[in-house]
DNA sequence: AAGAGTCAAGTCACC
DNA sequence: GGTGACTTGACTCTT
């Protein structure tokens, strides 16, 4: 693993912060959203907005580059427009702040967007991936997959191929900018899709593939974890960004689900040669990360915190 | 202040 | 058929 070769970033919490209540994933319960609505989301909103600015200095002050935002950071956004918000001035300047500075963000929006969905779940995916997308356009993004807005396709509905195939018709209702930011990860689970099944969607669409080694060791179809990699790596048209993490329960707790990830990281990430960016899901987010730089994990210390280029 | 119970959304696996 | 998990525990009520 040569050290230009990979960022490391990590996903959403930043623990050094959270200890001084910073943090960006600020919500509320139904029951309270529909007593104050969209001036208490507001007001979460833009505490949210500012924590992420104050974690991306972090970030940049400590070397990482890479970072996932949390979906939650609007609560309630599929209840209105973020022009709708009466702080929306002071978002959206804080929002273009975070967009100046020399960082790559990227989203992973939640379980319940389904593109391959009908109705109003594919409805309500839409609603939610638009958003996630128009965040991005406040930063003053160009749109690329540069900041991956990336999901699964989740669900078979009883025939993979046919699922594939309408997940990547719905592509085509998607605004440009979202469109151009829309990325897919192989899943953990046999019966969903690996690398190899999720190409169809890159072929009739254009969508790039997230290799997730993980989720691959879990479900690796017929590809080898190289195969795997490389099928994914030449859907990219930016440096990619894949996804890394250990199992907990080889790791850390026998007693674990097989999908569990562990705390810290143990192995070396494998990168065939590419250039690539890294998100880590360890639960220990960037303290793990951290930990293989200080050189006591035993794991080469070759985690870079410089963009690529 | 701190512990317990609760919590939007879709789908699947497991109990 | 209820529950937990998923990219991430936080929110709210009660004591």
């Amino acid at each position: 693993m040569e050290n230009s070769l990979v960022n490391a970033g990590y996903a959403c919490i930043n623990l050094t912060l959270q200890a001084n209540k910073v943090f960006t994933n600020r919500g509320m319960i139904k029951k309270t959203y529909l007593q104050r609505g969209i001036t208490y989301a507001s007001e979460l909103a833009l505490k949210n907005v500012q924590d992420l600015l104050t974690i991306v200095d972090w970030n940049l002050a400590n070397g990482f580059r890479v970072f996932r935002i949390s979906s939650d950071i609007f609560p309630w956004a599929s209840e209105y427009s973020l022009s709708q918000l009466p702080d929306f001035a002071d978002i959206r300047a804080t929002l273009e702040e975070i967009g100046s500075r020399p960082i790559r963000l990227t989203t992973h929006p939640g379980p319940f967007n389904k593109l391959a969905g009908e109705g109003t779940v594919l409805d309500n995916t839409i609603k939610d991936l638009e958003y996630q997308s128009e965040i991005f356009d406040l930063m003053g993004l160009t749109p690329s997959h540069w900041n991956k807005i990336n999901i699964h396709v989740g669900g078979t509905y009883g025939d993979k191929q046919a699922s594939l195939v309408r997940f990547a018709e719905n592509v085509r209702r998607l605004s440009d900018n979202l469109r151009a930011r829309l990325t897919v990860e192989n899943d953990d689970r046999p019966g969903l899709y690996t690398v190899a099944d999720l190409v169809t969607i890159y072929e009739l669409s254009g969508v790039p593939i997230v290799f997730d080694y993980f989720h691959h060791s879990l479900n690796p179809g017929q590809q080898t974890e190289e195969e795997a990699f490389l099928t994914a790596y030449s859907t990219w048209d930016v440096r990619p960004v894949f996804h890394f993490s250990d199992s907990r329960k080889d790791r850390e707790d026998p007693t674990a689900r097989r999908e569990a990830h562990a705390d810290w990281i143990y192995s070396p990430v494998n990168t065939y040669g590419k250039a690539v960016d890294i998100m880590f899901e360890s639960k220990m987010k960037e303290l793990a990360i951290l930990k293989i730089r200080s050189g006591s994990t035993g794991l080469p210390a070759t985690l870079s915190g410089q963009v690529a280029g």
